[in-house]
DNA sequence: CGTGCCGGGGC
DNA sequence: GCCCCGGCACG
Protein backbone atom coordinates (compact mmCIF):
# COMPACT_ATOMS: atom_id res chain seq x y z
CA UNK A 1 0.00 0.00 0.00
CA UNK A 2 0.99 2.92 -0.51
CA UNK A 3 1.40 6.30 1.66
CA UNK A 4 0.09 9.75 -0.47
CA UNK A 5 1.78 11.33 3.10
CA UNK A 6 5.37 9.85 3.35
CA UNK A 7 5.40 8.46 0.03
CA UNK A 8 6.42 4.72 1.12
CA UNK A 9 4.99 1.75 0.98
CA UNK A 10 3.26 0.97 4.37
CA UNK A 11 3.43 -3.23 4.31
CA UNK A 12 0.91 -2.68 7.15
CA UNK A 13 -1.20 -1.60 5.27
CA UNK A 14 -0.93 -4.37 2.56
CA UNK A 15 -1.80 -6.28 5.52
CA UNK A 16 -4.76 -4.54 6.47
CA UNK A 17 -5.79 -4.59 3.02
CA UNK A 18 -5.07 -7.88 2.27
CA UNK A 19 -7.21 -9.44 5.30
CA UNK A 20 -10.18 -6.79 4.19
CA UNK A 21 -10.34 -8.45 1.28
CA UNK A 22 -9.68 -11.60 2.13
CA UNK A 23 -12.98 -11.44 4.58
CA UNK A 24 -14.73 -10.29 2.40
CA UNK A 25 -17.11 -13.33 3.62
CA UNK A 26 -16.25 -13.06 7.07
CA UNK A 27 -17.89 -11.11 9.58
CA UNK A 28 -16.81 -7.16 10.39
CA UNK A 29 -14.53 -8.33 13.30
CA UNK A 30 -11.89 -9.76 10.81
CA UNK A 31 -11.46 -6.80 9.26
CA UNK A 32 -10.28 -5.31 12.28
CA UNK A 33 -6.44 -5.67 10.93
CA UNK A 34 -5.08 -3.88 14.46
CA UNK A 35 -7.73 -4.65 16.87
CA UNK A 36 -5.90 -4.88 19.81
CA UNK A 37 -5.78 -1.18 19.36
CA UNK A 38 -9.05 -0.81 18.94
CA UNK A 39 -10.83 0.18 22.00
CA UNK A 40 -13.81 -2.03 21.03
CA UNK A 41 -13.15 -5.94 19.77
CA UNK A 42 -17.24 -5.93 19.08
CA UNK A 43 -18.58 -4.51 16.72
CA UNK A 44 -22.47 -4.91 15.90
CA UNK A 45 -24.07 -4.00 13.22
CA UNK A 46 -23.72 -0.75 14.60
CA UNK A 47 -20.31 -0.69 14.41
CA UNK A 48 -18.89 2.07 12.23
CA UNK A 49 -16.13 -0.22 10.57
CA UNK A 50 -18.04 -3.75 11.37
CA UNK A 51 -21.68 -2.35 9.44
CA UNK A 52 -20.27 -0.94 6.71
CA UNK A 53 -17.50 -3.93 5.89
CA UNK A 54 -19.87 -6.89 6.76
CA UNK A 55 -22.72 -4.96 4.94
CA UNK A 56 -20.96 -4.23 1.63
CA UNK A 57 -18.12 -6.23 1.56
CA UNK A 58 -19.66 -10.17 0.83
CA UNK A 59 -19.42 -9.86 -3.02
CA UNK A 60 -16.37 -7.81 -3.11
CA UNK A 61 -17.34 -5.48 -5.03
CA UNK A 62 -18.46 -2.24 -3.06
CA UNK A 63 -16.79 1.18 -3.48
CA UNK A 64 -17.26 1.53 0.50
CA UNK A 65 -14.29 3.40 2.21
CA UNK A 66 -13.55 2.84 6.16
CA UNK A 67 -11.57 4.18 8.50
CA UNK A 68 -11.19 3.22 11.96
CA UNK A 69 -9.03 4.70 14.59
CA UNK A 70 -7.07 1.25 14.77
CA UNK A 71 -5.33 1.23 11.49
CA UNK A 72 -4.60 5.06 12.63
CA UNK A 73 -3.15 3.96 15.46
CA UNK A 74 -1.72 1.61 13.64
CA UNK A 75 -0.35 3.39 11.19
CA UNK A 76 0.59 6.95 12.87
CA UNK A 77 2.61 4.17 15.40
CA UNK A 78 4.57 2.68 12.74
CA UNK A 79 5.07 5.48 10.39
CA UNK A 80 5.07 8.45 12.76
CA UNK A 81 2.38 10.32 11.13
CA UNK A 82 0.19 11.44 14.37
CA UNK A 83 -3.53 11.07 12.66
CA UNK A 84 -3.25 9.37 9.73
CA UNK A 85 -5.93 7.59 8.62
CA UNK A 86 -6.08 4.41 6.74
CA UNK A 87 -8.96 4.07 4.02
CA UNK A 88 -9.77 0.49 3.31
CA UNK A 89 -11.20 0.17 -0.10
CA UNK A 90 -13.13 -2.21 -1.40
CA UNK A 91 -12.71 -2.55 -5.85
CA UNK A 92 -15.73 -2.67 -7.99
CA UNK A 93 -19.42 -1.22 -8.19
CA UNK A 94 -20.58 1.22 -5.46
CA UNK A 95 -23.63 0.17 -3.59
CA UNK A 96 -22.83 1.02 -0.20
CA UNK A 97 -25.28 4.04 -0.04
CA UNK A 98 -27.77 1.97 1.96
CA UNK A 99 -25.39 0.77 4.63
CA UNK A 100 -23.81 4.38 4.65
CA UNK A 101 -27.14 5.51 5.06
CA UNK A 102 -27.87 3.48 7.94
CA UNK A 103 -24.62 4.90 9.57
CA UNK A 104 -25.28 8.63 9.34
CA UNK A 105 -23.52 9.21 12.35
CA UNK A 106 -20.32 7.78 10.97
CA UNK A 107 -20.20 9.73 7.70
CA UNK A 108 -17.84 11.98 9.64
CA UNK A 109 -15.74 8.99 9.52
CA UNK A 110 -16.58 6.92 6.59
CA UNK A 111 -17.26 8.44 3.08
CA UNK A 112 -18.13 6.44 0.06
CA UNK A 113 -16.92 7.44 -3.73
CA UNK A 114 -17.08 5.96 -7.25
CA UNK A 115 -15.54 2.80 -7.45
CA UNK A 116 -14.08 4.21 -10.98
CA UNK A 117 -12.51 7.55 -9.28
CA UNK A 118 -8.99 6.89 -9.51
CA UNK A 119 -6.59 6.26 -6.77
CA UNK A 120 -6.60 9.26 -5.18
CA UNK A 121 -6.79 11.31 -1.76
CA UNK A 122 -10.84 10.86 -0.63
CA UNK A 123 -12.25 13.99 0.07
CA UNK A 124 -13.31 13.08 3.35
CA UNK A 125 -9.23 13.12 3.97
CA UNK A 126 -8.70 16.70 3.36
CA UNK A 127 -10.58 17.09 6.40
CA UNK A 128 -8.03 15.36 8.79
CA UNK A 129 -4.66 16.15 9.58
CA UNK A 130 -3.68 12.72 8.50
CA UNK A 131 -2.99 10.99 5.17
CA UNK A 132 -5.08 8.84 3.28
CA UNK A 133 -3.84 5.91 2.32
CA UNK A 134 -5.71 4.53 -1.16
CA UNK A 135 -4.83 2.02 -3.32
CA UNK A 136 -5.66 1.99 -6.60
CA UNK A 137 -8.57 -0.24 -7.99
CA UNK A 138 -7.14 -2.02 -10.50
CA UNK A 139 -4.53 -3.45 -7.55
CA UNK A 140 -7.66 -4.26 -5.31
CA UNK A 141 -9.12 -6.84 -7.48
CA UNK A 142 -9.29 -10.63 -5.48
CA UNK A 143 -8.50 -12.37 -8.81
CA UNK A 144 -4.89 -9.94 -9.06
CA UNK A 145 -4.24 -10.36 -6.09
CA UNK A 146 -1.07 -13.09 -6.13
CA UNK A 147 0.18 -15.45 -4.32
CA UNK A 148 2.90 -13.96 -2.42
CA UNK A 149 0.01 -11.68 -1.10
CA UNK A 150 -2.61 -14.31 0.06
CA UNK A 151 0.78 -16.08 1.92
CA UNK A 152 1.49 -12.43 3.58
CA UNK A 153 -1.86 -12.35 4.47
CA UNK A 154 -2.36 -15.98 5.57
CA UNK A 155 0.58 -15.60 7.66
CA UNK A 156 0.00 -12.09 9.21
CA UNK A 157 -3.60 -13.31 10.29
CA UNK A 158 -1.85 -16.31 11.54
CA UNK A 159 0.14 -14.06 13.60
CA UNK A 160 -2.72 -12.33 14.49
CA UNK A 161 -4.41 -15.37 16.09
CA UNK A 162 -1.49 -16.40 18.56
CA UNK A 163 -2.76 -16.30 21.90
CA UNK A 164 -2.48 -13.17 23.70
CA UNK A 165 -4.03 -12.21 26.68
CA UNK A 166 -1.29 -9.57 28.36
CA UNK A 167 -2.19 -6.62 27.99
CA UNK A 168 -3.22 -4.71 30.96
CA UNK A 169 -4.77 -1.73 29.69
CA UNK A 170 -8.26 -4.98 27.83
CA UNK A 171 -8.45 -6.94 30.79
CA UNK A 172 -11.61 -5.25 32.17
CA UNK A 173 -13.98 -7.88 33.30
CA UNK A 174 -16.81 -5.45 33.26
CA UNK A 175 -17.22 -5.08 30.02
CA UNK A 176 -18.47 -6.75 27.78
CA UNK A 177 -15.84 -8.90 25.33
CA UNK A 178 -16.23 -9.77 21.67
CA UNK A 179 -19.17 -11.47 20.58
CA UNK A 180 -18.24 -13.85 18.80
CA UNK A 181 -20.81 -16.90 18.46
CA UNK A 182 -23.59 -15.00 17.31
CA UNK A 183 -21.52 -13.39 14.59
CA UNK A 184 -19.85 -16.43 13.56
CA UNK A 185 -22.93 -18.59 13.24
CA UNK A 186 -23.82 -16.88 9.96
CA UNK A 187 -20.41 -16.54 8.61
CA UNK A 188 -18.83 -20.56 8.47
CA UNK A 189 -18.16 -19.92 5.31
CA UNK A 190 -15.24 -17.63 5.70
CA UNK A 191 -12.25 -19.61 4.63
CA UNK A 192 -9.16 -18.69 6.39
CA UNK A 193 -10.47 -15.38 8.10
CA UNK A 194 -12.71 -16.41 10.29
CA UNK A 195 -14.26 -14.87 13.19
CA UNK A 196 -13.16 -17.24 15.55
CA UNK A 197 -9.33 -16.54 14.69
CA UNK A 198 -10.06 -13.00 14.71
CA UNK A 199 -12.20 -13.01 18.10
CA UNK A 200 -9.92 -15.41 20.00
CA UNK A 201 -6.80 -13.19 19.09
CA UNK A 202 -7.46 -9.69 18.49
CA UNK A 203 -3.91 -9.08 17.58
CA UNK A 204 -3.14 -8.52 14.23
CA UNK A 205 0.04 -7.01 14.88
CA UNK A 206 3.00 -8.23 15.97
CA UNK A 207 3.05 -8.79 19.94
CA UNK A 208 5.43 -6.20 20.11
CA UNK A 209 3.88 -3.63 18.88
CA UNK A 210 1.23 -3.77 21.62
CA UNK A 211 3.62 -2.08 24.44
CA UNK A 212 3.13 0.82 22.79
CA UNK A 213 -0.27 0.96 22.23
CA UNK A 214 -1.15 0.92 25.56
CA UNK A 215 0.80 3.98 27.33
CA UNK A 216 0.10 7.18 24.93
CA UNK A 217 -3.46 6.05 24.09
CA UNK A 218 -4.10 8.60 21.18
CA UNK A 219 -7.04 10.61 21.94
CA UNK A 220 -8.73 9.38 18.66
CA UNK A 221 -9.40 6.12 20.59
CA UNK A 222 -10.14 7.76 23.73
CA UNK A 223 -12.90 9.57 21.38
CA UNK A 224 -14.45 6.68 19.38
CA UNK A 225 -14.89 4.73 22.11
CA UNK A 226 -16.74 7.69 24.00
CA UNK A 227 -18.27 7.91 21.07
CA UNK A 228 -19.42 4.06 20.87
CA UNK A 229 -20.28 4.33 24.45
CA UNK A 230 -22.61 6.88 23.67
CA UNK A 231 -24.08 6.18 20.39
CA UNK A 232 -24.32 2.38 20.96
CA UNK A 233 -25.28 2.51 24.57
CA UNK A 234 -23.03 0.01 25.66
CA UNK A 235 -19.44 -0.23 26.81
CA UNK A 236 -16.73 -0.47 24.89
CA UNK A 237 -16.34 -4.42 24.97
CA UNK A 238 -12.53 -5.77 25.84
CA UNK A 239 -10.71 -8.78 25.77
CA UNK A 240 -12.07 -11.75 28.33
CA UNK A 241 -10.33 -13.17 30.95
CA UNK A 242 -9.94 -16.53 31.43
CA UNK A 243 -12.19 -17.71 33.85
CA UNK A 244 -14.73 -15.62 32.87
CA UNK A 245 -18.28 -17.36 32.31
CA UNK A 246 -20.21 -14.67 29.95
CA UNK A 247 -23.85 -14.31 29.82
CA UNK A 248 -26.17 -11.85 27.67
CA UNK A 249 -28.45 -9.56 29.38
CA UNK A 250 -31.35 -8.24 27.34
CA UNK A 251 -31.03 -4.92 27.24
CA UNK A 252 -34.21 -4.27 26.25
CA UNK A 253 -36.63 -2.10 28.36
CA UNK A 254 -37.83 -3.60 31.63
CA UNK A 255 -36.68 -6.87 30.50
CA UNK A 256 -32.91 -7.97 31.39
CA UNK A 257 -33.42 -11.40 30.86
CA UNK A 258 -30.26 -13.44 31.31
CA UNK A 259 -29.18 -15.97 28.92
CA UNK A 260 -25.65 -17.85 28.58
CA UNK A 261 -25.35 -17.90 25.24
CA UNK A 262 -25.79 -15.07 22.14
CA UNK A 263 -27.72 -17.55 19.67
CA UNK A 264 -30.06 -17.86 22.93
CA UNK A 265 -30.49 -13.86 23.89
CA UNK A 266 -30.46 -13.19 19.99
CA UNK A 267 -33.03 -15.21 19.31
CA UNK A 268 -35.26 -14.05 22.56
CA UNK A 269 -34.69 -10.30 21.17
CA UNK A 270 -35.90 -11.21 17.92
CA UNK A 271 -38.86 -13.23 18.77
CA UNK A 272 -40.03 -11.37 21.74
CA UNK A 273 -39.01 -7.67 21.18
CA UNK A 274 -38.51 -7.38 17.30
CA UNK A 275 -41.48 -9.93 16.92
CA UNK A 276 -39.96 -10.98 14.07
CA UNK A 277 -39.86 -14.96 12.55
CA UNK A 278 -37.09 -16.90 11.53
CA UNK A 279 -36.77 -15.52 8.38
CA UNK A 280 -35.46 -12.70 9.61
CA UNK A 281 -32.53 -14.61 11.12
CA UNK A 282 -30.05 -14.08 8.48
CA UNK A 283 -30.70 -10.80 7.10
CA UNK A 284 -31.20 -8.76 10.52
CA UNK A 285 -29.27 -10.76 12.32
CA UNK A 286 -27.13 -8.63 13.43
CA UNK A 287 -29.86 -5.55 14.65
CA UNK A 288 -30.37 -7.76 17.96
CA UNK A 289 -27.09 -7.11 18.90
CA UNK A 290 -28.12 -3.67 19.41
CA UNK A 291 -30.17 -5.07 22.64
CA UNK A 292 -28.64 -6.92 24.60
CA UNK A 293 -24.72 -6.52 26.45
CA UNK A 294 -22.80 -9.30 27.56
CA UNK A 295 -22.17 -9.65 31.68
CA UNK A 296 -18.85 -11.13 32.51
CA UNK A 297 -18.81 -12.99 35.66
CA UNK A 298 -15.93 -15.08 37.37
CA UNK A 299 -16.95 -18.67 37.06
CA UNK A 300 -15.27 -20.32 39.77
CA UNK A 301 -16.30 -23.69 38.66
CA UNK A 302 -14.85 -24.50 35.45
CA UNK A 303 -11.55 -23.38 34.28
CA UNK A 304 -11.54 -21.44 30.75
CA UNK A 305 -12.29 -24.22 29.16
CA UNK A 306 -9.74 -24.32 25.67
CA UNK A 307 -11.93 -24.43 22.65
CA UNK A 308 -10.24 -25.94 19.42
CA UNK A 309 -8.67 -23.27 17.91
CA UNK A 310 -10.45 -23.22 14.34
CA UNK A 311 -11.69 -21.22 11.78
CA UNK A 312 -15.11 -21.76 12.64
CA UNK A 313 -16.87 -22.85 16.18
CA UNK A 314 -20.43 -23.96 15.76
CA UNK A 315 -23.20 -21.61 16.08
CA UNK A 316 -24.53 -23.07 19.24
CA UNK A 317 -21.63 -22.60 20.72
CA UNK A 318 -21.04 -20.48 22.94
CA UNK A 319 -18.73 -17.66 22.81
CA UNK A 320 -15.46 -18.42 22.86
CA UNK A 321 -12.91 -17.67 25.39
CA UNK A 322 -9.64 -16.32 24.47
CA UNK A 323 -7.37 -19.46 24.16
CA UNK A 324 -5.42 -19.43 27.51
CA UNK A 325 -1.41 -19.67 27.29
CA UNK A 326 1.73 -20.03 28.63
CA UNK A 327 2.24 -16.01 28.69
CA UNK A 328 -1.39 -15.68 30.19
CA UNK A 329 -1.46 -16.46 33.51
CA UNK A 330 -4.39 -16.55 35.88
CA UNK A 331 -4.74 -13.26 38.05
CA UNK A 332 -1.94 -13.60 40.22
CA UNK A 333 -3.96 -12.65 43.31
CA UNK A 334 -5.46 -15.88 42.61
CA UNK A 335 -3.37 -18.05 40.93
CA UNK A 336 -1.98 -20.34 44.09
CA UNK A 337 -5.36 -20.64 45.47
CA UNK A 338 -7.12 -20.93 42.17
CA UNK A 339 -6.90 -24.90 42.22
CA UNK A 340 -7.80 -25.76 45.76
CA UNK A 341 -10.31 -22.74 46.55
CA UNK A 342 -11.80 -21.58 43.41
CA UNK A 343 -12.36 -18.03 43.75
CA UNK A 344 -13.11 -15.14 41.67
CA UNK A 345 -12.44 -11.42 41.65
CA UNK A 346 -16.13 -10.33 42.76
CA UNK A 347 -16.19 -12.98 45.82
CA UNK A 348 -12.34 -12.12 46.69
CA UNK A 349 -13.29 -8.75 46.33
CA UNK A 350 -16.26 -9.46 48.52
CA UNK A 351 -13.88 -11.02 51.19
CA UNK A 352 -12.27 -8.30 51.46
CA UNK A 353 -14.92 -5.95 51.69
CA UNK A 354 -17.43 -7.64 54.01
CA UNK A 355 -14.52 -9.02 56.07
CA UNK A 356 -12.55 -6.42 56.02
CA UNK A 357 -10.99 -7.12 59.52
CA UNK A 358 -9.66 -10.48 58.34
CA UNK A 359 -8.06 -8.67 55.06
CA UNK A 360 -5.02 -9.06 56.12
CA UNK A 361 -5.77 -12.50 56.75
CA UNK A 362 -6.81 -13.19 53.15
CA UNK A 363 -3.66 -11.07 51.59
CA UNK A 364 -1.25 -13.10 53.86
CA UNK A 365 -3.23 -16.59 52.86
CA UNK A 366 -2.20 -15.17 49.48
CA UNK A 367 1.09 -14.07 50.05
CA UNK A 368 2.12 -17.22 52.01
CA UNK A 369 0.65 -19.35 49.17
CA UNK A 370 2.19 -17.26 46.53
CA UNK A 371 5.97 -17.76 48.38
CA UNK A 372 6.52 -20.45 50.54
CA UNK A 373 8.39 -19.28 52.97
CA UNK A 374 11.66 -21.12 52.53
CA UNK A 375 12.24 -22.07 56.30
CA UNK A 376 8.98 -23.13 56.98
CA UNK A 377 7.49 -25.54 54.78
CA UNK A 378 3.82 -24.37 55.63
CA UNK A 379 1.57 -25.54 52.64
CA UNK A 380 -2.54 -24.95 52.75
CA UNK A 381 -4.24 -28.06 53.21
CA UNK A 382 -5.30 -30.20 49.75
CA UNK A 383 -8.26 -29.66 50.80
CA UNK A 384 -10.52 -27.98 48.68
CA UNK A 385 -13.51 -26.64 49.08
CA UNK A 386 -16.57 -27.93 47.42
CA UNK A 387 -18.43 -24.73 46.55
CA UNK A 388 -16.60 -21.63 45.94
CA UNK A 389 -18.87 -19.11 47.18
CA UNK A 390 -19.91 -19.05 50.50
CA UNK A 391 -17.74 -21.96 51.55
CA UNK A 392 -14.74 -20.09 49.89
CA UNK A 393 -15.41 -17.75 51.97
CA UNK A 394 -15.48 -19.44 55.17
CA UNK A 395 -12.51 -21.34 53.62
CA UNK A 396 -10.74 -18.14 53.61
CA UNK A 397 -10.95 -16.88 57.29
CA UNK A 398 -10.16 -20.36 58.15
CA UNK A 399 -6.96 -20.61 56.24
CA UNK A 400 -5.85 -17.38 57.54
CA UNK A 401 -6.36 -17.99 60.45
CA UNK A 402 -4.76 -20.98 60.26
CA UNK A 403 -1.86 -19.34 58.82
CA UNK A 404 -1.56 -16.73 61.58
CA UNK A 405 -1.15 -19.52 63.91
CA UNK A 406 1.22 -20.96 61.49
CA UNK A 407 3.74 -17.49 61.79
CA UNK A 408 2.71 -16.74 65.20
CA UNK A 409 3.84 -19.96 66.49
CA UNK A 410 7.13 -21.56 65.82
CA UNK A 411 6.97 -22.94 62.56
CA UNK A 412 6.15 -26.81 62.56
CA UNK A 413 5.83 -29.23 59.82
CA UNK A 414 2.63 -29.68 58.74
CA UNK A 415 1.64 -33.64 58.94
CA UNK A 416 2.76 -35.53 56.09
CA UNK A 417 -0.12 -37.31 54.06
CA UNK A 418 1.98 -39.52 52.42
CA UNK A 419 2.61 -43.11 53.85
CA UNK A 420 5.70 -43.00 56.43
CA UNK A 421 7.99 -46.14 56.99
CA UNK A 422 5.78 -46.72 60.24
CA UNK A 423 2.95 -47.54 58.41
CA UNK A 424 4.39 -48.87 55.55
CA UNK A 425 6.90 -51.27 57.31
CA UNK A 426 5.48 -51.04 60.54
CA UNK A 427 6.51 -50.58 64.10
CA UNK A 428 7.51 -54.34 63.62
CA UNK A 429 10.08 -53.68 60.87
CA UNK A 430 11.87 -50.38 62.86
CA UNK A 431 14.76 -51.32 61.23
CA UNK A 432 13.71 -50.68 57.40
CA UNK A 433 12.80 -47.18 58.30
CA UNK A 434 15.11 -44.80 57.33
CA UNK A 435 17.02 -42.76 59.43
CA UNK A 436 15.07 -39.78 60.27
CA UNK A 437 11.85 -42.23 60.66
CA UNK A 438 13.93 -44.00 63.48
CA UNK A 439 15.20 -40.84 65.48
CA UNK A 440 11.32 -39.47 64.66
CA UNK A 441 12.48 -36.88 62.58
CA UNK A 442 11.11 -36.27 59.59
CA UNK A 443 10.84 -38.98 57.26
CA UNK A 444 13.34 -38.74 54.39
CA UNK A 445 11.79 -41.45 52.24
CA UNK A 446 8.30 -40.69 51.60
CA UNK A 447 8.72 -36.99 51.55
CA UNK A 448 5.25 -35.22 51.29
C1' DC B 1 -5.27 -42.19 70.54
C1' DG B 2 -2.13 -42.96 66.78
C1' DT B 3 1.06 -40.60 64.20
C1' DG B 4 4.48 -37.21 62.56
C1' DC B 5 8.07 -34.68 63.95
C1' DC B 6 10.63 -31.04 66.66
C1' DG B 7 13.70 -30.23 70.28
C1' DG B 8 16.85 -31.90 73.22
C1' DG B 9 20.12 -34.98 75.24
C1' DG B 10 23.44 -38.91 75.69
C1' DC B 11 27.23 -41.35 73.65
C1' DG C 1 27.33 -37.83 63.65
C1' DC C 2 24.47 -41.44 65.51
C1' DC C 3 20.89 -42.73 68.36
C1' DC C 4 17.14 -42.17 71.41
C1' DC C 5 13.30 -40.03 73.69
C1' DG C 6 10.00 -36.42 75.66
C1' DG C 7 6.59 -33.87 74.15
C1' DC C 8 3.63 -31.30 71.12
C1' DA C 9 0.41 -30.89 67.29
C1' DC C 10 -2.69 -32.88 64.27
C1' DG C 11 -6.25 -35.89 62.45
Amino acid sequence: MFCQLCKTTNILNIKSVLIFYSESNSTEENNITDSDMLPKTRLGKRSPLGALVSATCPTGETGITVTTAAGQQAISRVKGHPGLKVYFQCGGGGESSGAADQLDFMQSEVSTWPSSRPSAVPPSCSRSVSSCIDVPRSQRRPEEVDVDELMAAMVLSSLSCSPRLHSPTHTDPTAPPMDCGGELSDSGSSGYWSVGLANSSPAPSPPNAEPDASPATPSDEGLDMELEQVLFDEPAPRKRKNFVKVAYRCMWPSCGKVLTSVVGIKRHIRTTHLCRGSEHERCSRSEEDFYYTEVNQWDPQSPPHTLPFGPASPPSSPPSTPHPSPSSPPPPACSALSRSAPSSSGSFMQVQSEHSYQAPAVGHVMSAAASNTPTCRWMPPPTSCPTPGLAFRVRSVSVGEQWLQHHSAPCRRIRGEAKKCRKVYGIEHRDQWCTACRWKKACQRFLD
